[in-house]
DNA sequence: GAGGGAAATTGATATGGATCAAGTTGTTGA
DNA sequence: TCAACAACTTGATCCATATCAATTTCCCTC
């Protein structure tokens, strides 16, 4: 690991408030690497070995059942994932892949385990990043459950447009195929629901989203803060 | 609270291994109620108070969204439910009702986040619990995105079958419109799905379940211990 | 700047599952 | 014991979404 690299992942909310020589204790063993884009992390299955922290890039969470494959979710800067694995030193539920070129730091989950006991601070991130995961997968089983398609893209794209700053122009971070998987439905679907937002003010050409009726988009999407804030 | 309850609470993992005086203050501000069936013990958006324990009966989470409801998960005897908002001290994303006659106990949500600094053995067994309700949330969500409704319901019946022991005949333990909603289908469908595994050995008048032909079954619902599996 | 390959779109069709409308069975409580 | 109500089932139909096939667009590489 670059020395350089250290004071980034001092400031991420798992590392922030624990002390330094906890923080020195998880460093050292720790090992931070760049990879490619397309690079398969962990595969679904294994035993978890390491807790993994993005530093840079995008990684996608996916799984797959009888040929069949989803994407769970997309990480960014400052996620962490496998956490739960790490925890419960059992089998990873999911694979990790990189999207794009991307820098990972990989806390080898024994260390994860053993700081948790002496450094009270530590522990405390460590369940609340926990219990914030799993409200997020929780808030993901209500969309799937309660909304369609149509409904699920609409309040997907009202959280990106607030994630990038509240304008009516905005980019799509990712490739729509992969958004239709984490949305639950498929690229041809999705291309359709893109046109069915059209009333609505969306327009969506490549990469570039705008939306102007914000209010009629709002008034379709429903969103609640009990699905749709990430934090809360 | 009756002193008859404690050795059962006692010997939850939650509280197996913590010492007698960090157990002693948990005990001290806790409530134990009965409560009848179909009784609402905290509704979805409300602030989070207690952290409660099924010690008998059963609840059902469940959320709604746009005069819409499904049902996430049934919890029986030693489930805790609402950890993660307790510790959190976040809104709950679930609402929750007995569904037969059920004894809760409910501990206050801050005496939880006290002991957890003081007992490394809680800690560690509420960062467990924690860990493992995060993985059982994500294999929900990988049947729901990977399976259709039939092998939804195929799964199911095999970990209820050995649950129950193995044998070929047994009990539903649920209503079927609720079965439905956790596996995200309509009773009407529930029915017909159950009707299209007659072909594999299942048959269901009732409440009771007969499976003949297990590996035919087996073969339907491939079970994978990354999905099916609650432990691991 | 052309060629090739992947991603995205579009149209046609199939299908899983929802909805609606009767029935039927089952349960409960007077 | 029976009336009343809820749960369950069944059939008919509808709708959302998947699938399949054919382009078109985009992007990357040479």
């Amino acid at each position: 690991m670059r020395d350089s690299d250290i004071p980034a992942i001092r400031s991420l909310e798992l590392f922030r408030e624990m002390s330094d020589d906890s923080f020195a204790e998880l460093v050292r063993g720790a090992y931070v690497q760049n990879f490619p884009p397309n690079m398969e992390l962990i595969v679904e299955g294994d035993p978890c070995d390491f807790l993994h922290i993005v530093i840079d890039g995008s990684v996608e969470l996916f799984a797959n059942w009888n040929e069949r494959e989803t994407a769970m979710t997309i990480l960014r800067e400052g996620a962490t994932f496998i956490l739960a694995a790490a925890i419960r030193d059992a089998p990873n539920l999911m694979s990790a892949r990189t999207l794009e070129r991307s820098r990972i730091i990989m806390i080898p989950a024994e260390d994860v385990r053993q700081v948790f006991f002496q450094d009270h601070d530590f522990a405390r991130a460590i369940v609340q990043e926990l219990a914030y995961c799993y409200r997020g997968v929780i808030k993901g089983v209500k969309g799937l459950k309660l909304r369609t398609s149509i409904e699920r893209l609409a309040n997907y794209l009202l959280k990106l447009q607030k994630k990038m700053g509240g304008g009516n122009s905005f980019e799509l971070p990712i490739e729509k195929r992969r958004l239709a998987s984490v949305l639950g439905m498929t690229p041809e679907n999705l291309s359709r629901a893109i046109k069915a937002l059209r009333p609505y003010g969306v327009l969506i050409e490549g990469q570039n989203i705008e939306v102007t009726k914000l209010d009629d988009l709002k008034g379709l999407a429903k969103p609640t803060p009990l699905i749709d804030d990430p934090r809360s």
